[in-house]
DNA sequence: GCAAGGTC
């Protein structure tokens, strides 16, 4: 018989080419149930390339969840947990198939823990011990053909035992944290209240939750305080002009009355004008969660939103790879080629593209973040077709982004003219774009406001048209939105690109957060409040970092994945029981603050004719949804409400009518906003 | 039912 070599790969498209990159010839490509794979000769002996998806082995109990603490788990099929991973069991038949009469196993996937764990899970799971036990190891940090024969030629002899124990170790980990303490918190609330609240708990969501919560109490304890401006309205040259008094703001009432007094009837004087001119690069290539900040901020996407549209781009084969962290594009990548391809695939894009190929040299600019496995994400070049409005937006971001990289720098020129009025300084800044460098290829989605300022003289006297005295109040600190929550995350290490915004999700899901500025309701609170008390390790993004050195420790071959799980476990018995001493207490806590959420929820604002709360009502006769008032009977006040699609307040009341304003979200459809009333004189002229 | 991590 034939030697043959079975190379296992983390996911179909590094299958496809470490399968190009190896064979002396085209591979022969064949499928299985759907699920590629290559087939070529080498150097006398067979090999057969096939890919995982991802990991198609997770962590799952042995018997059913009704106590805790529980730690037995073990590996099984992913496709048999939950509904999801339906694919994963054709992956796991083919690999079984092409395994049958191979002699030589060789991981393939990522080097990383969980690249590790993955082909490690395959070999065990379904190639045998002794598959496990020979099998060697590629080692490479890019998917060029060049790594990748380096990577073949130079074979690892072994896998990399220590590092797919850290691995493991990590998954027992987060599971055992994780539903041990989501465990704990659902079963006190039904030991308390006799109902079920499905709520959770994990290294990365919980710490999320924190950072939610603490904002949410610096705003709810913030108290506004008064302050007063002096502005100026003056006449620039015909222009009119709002300059502002150097001092900013005044805390105090008198002294700036004192200074409107002083320039009351005085004209203005010039007293400097200074200008400046600053080089502005372009931006960095996009990583994903640059591309999720970019998105929100330009388009309005939630990062999960943006990475699933960055997926199915990917899948068209119109940008890389999207789930990578690297700021940077390698010189190997043919930018010639792609502009050449932007710009003949659609005229708004032809002019920038012929801009950029006369240009001598085409180098990107690039970030300082970097990945292992992929580059930034680009276009590929390909002519985008049949794409949905959301997949033209993003990809249009992409490209614009791209072409901007290779443009010049922008030249600003800032300018500050100061004013003198009576002896009292005031001072209006101005911007104008000497040349616009990158900012024409961004297009709109460069945000520079200019503010052109007309040539004025020092010494030039102006006429005031008035001077304004405005009492403002200090604000609370901003909330979060989707987007820069995942950026948070992201700065204080915790989850990882593919997972945060999801993770994020679950958030709402849980109903621990609403709303796109993101307000932590009452629930969401108590359940930080309560493990902030029982179990903080959790709350603490020191959890991942203490994870992470145990990691390395059994990397490095100083610790043991048995000692590690062993010191888990009895930190976890402790902190289990005193949950458990005081689970009723915590159990009605946490659903009391369940009962608010869920009336809050249905809270959408107050009623215009007796001040009451308007609430999402379900009709006892007809079962169908309106909005009546808390104060029914006393208040008949009621509204219609569509059937379909799920209602969100905006905690917003219409400028029209004054009724609250609505989100309605339905499936397929984009969400849209309206007021209660439906005799709002808004909706009279259609 | 309950995590976090890979993937399409």
């Amino acid at each position: 018989m034939v030697a043959k070599t079975l190379i296992i790969c983390e996911k179909p498209a590094a299958a496809a080419k470490i399968a190009v990159a190896l064979a002396p010839g085209q591979p022969e490509a064949g499928q299985l149930n759907g699920v590629p794979f290559y087939n070529f000769e080498l150097e006398g002996r067979r090999v057969t390339v096939v890919p995982a998806l991802g990991h198609l082995f997770v962590l799952k109990n042995l018997k059913p969840l009704r106590d805790y603490p529980c730690y037995e788990v073990g590996w099984v099929p992913a496709y048999r947990v939950g509904g999801r991973a339906t694919r994963t069991k054709a992956f796991i038949e083919a690999i079984r198939e092409l395994a049958k009469d191979a002699t030589d196993f060789i991981s393939a996937c990522d080097y990383d823990i969980e690249g590790s764990v993955i082909a490690a899970n395959v070999l065990r799971f379904i190639c045998g011990e002794e598959a496990l036990r020979r099998a060697k190891r590629m080692k490479f940090s890019t998917l060029t053909a060049e790594d990748l024969r380096q990577a073949y030629e130079h074979l690892l002899p072994r896998l990399d035992y220590e590092l797919i124990e850290a691995g493991v170790a990590r998954h027992l980990l987060d599971w055992y944290w994780g539903m041990n303490v989501s465990l704990a918190m659902s079963t006190a609330v039904r030991l308390a209240e006799q109902r079920f609240v499905k709520l959770s708990a994990g290294r990365v969501q919980t710490p999320t939750l924190r950072i939610l919560a603490e904002r949410e109490r610096e705003i709810r304890s913030f108290k506004p305080e008064p302050y007063w401006v002096v502005n100026l309205v003056v006449d620039l040259n015909g222009m009119e002009g709002v300059a502002e008094h150097v001092k900013g703001r005044f805390s105090d009432r008198v002294a700036a009355e004192r200074v409107v007094a002083a320039c009351r009837e005085k004209p203005a004087r010039v007293f400097s004008v200074e200008k400046h001119r600053q080089q502005r690069s372009p931006p960095p290539p996009f990583n994903l969660s640059d591309l999720q900040m970019e998105a929100h901020r330009c388009l309005g996407y939630s990062p999960l939103r943006t990475q699933q549209i960055a997926q199915e781009l990917y899948q068209a084969a119109l940008i890389s790879y999207p789930r990578t962290d690297s700021q940077k594009l390698p010189p190997s990548i043919d930018f010639r080629r792609i502009i050449e391809q932007i710009g003949s695939a659609s005229a708004e894009y032809r002019r920038p593209a012929e801009e950029l190929l006369s240009l001598p040299e085409l180098r990107p600019r690039e970030g300082e973040k970097t990945d292992p496995a992929h580059p930034a994400i680009y276009p590929t070049g390909q002519r985008p077709e049949g794409l949905t409005g959301q997949q033209r937006k993003l990809y249009d971001l992409i490209v614009r982004r791209f072409l901007s990289l290779f443009g010049r720098p922008a030249l600003l020129e800032s300018m500050r003219v100061d004013l003198d009025v009576g002896g009292e300084r005031f001072f209006i800044r101005g911007r104008r774009v000497l040349e616009e460098g990158w900012l024409k290829y961004y297009g709109d989605y460069a945000a520079t406001e200019e503010a052109i300022l007309p040539e004025l003289q020092e010494g030039q006297s102006l006429a005031v048209k008035e001077v304004r005295l405005e009492e403002r109040q200090t604000q609370p600190p901003q909330r979060y939105n989707p987007a820069s929550i995942v950026k948070r995350m992201e700065e204080v290490g915790i989850g990882t690109k593919s997972t945060r915004a999801q993770i994020v999700q679950n958030l709402y899901e849980r109903g621990y957060i609403t709303g796109r500025q993101i307000t932590v309701t009452d629930l969401g609170m108590q359940v930080v409040d309560s493990l902030l008390r029982y179990c903080p390790e959790i709350t603490s993004e020191e959890l991942t970092a203490t994870f992470e050195r145990e990691m390395d420790a059994i990397q490095e071959g100083k610790k043991t994945k048995e000692e590690v799980i062993e010191r888990a476990r009895a930190e976890l018995d402790r902190i289990l029981a005193k949950f458990k001493q005081h689970q009723l207490e915590i159990g009605r806590l946490l659903a009391a603050s369940y009962r608010a959420s869920l009336l809050k929820q249905r809270n959408l604002g107050k009623c215009p004719i007796c001040g009451g709360e308007l609430r999402l009502t379900v009709s006892r006769a007809t079962h169908k949804r309106f909005v009546g008032c808390s104060n029914y009977p006393r208040c008949h006040n009621s509204f219609p409400l569509p059937q379909a699609g799920t209602i969100h307040p905006l905690g917003e009341a219409c400028k029209f009518c004054g009724a609250p304003v609505i989100q309605i979200n339905r499936a397929g459809a984009r969400p849209y906003r309206m007021c209660l009333n439906p005799d709002c004189p808004a909706k009279k002229n259609r």
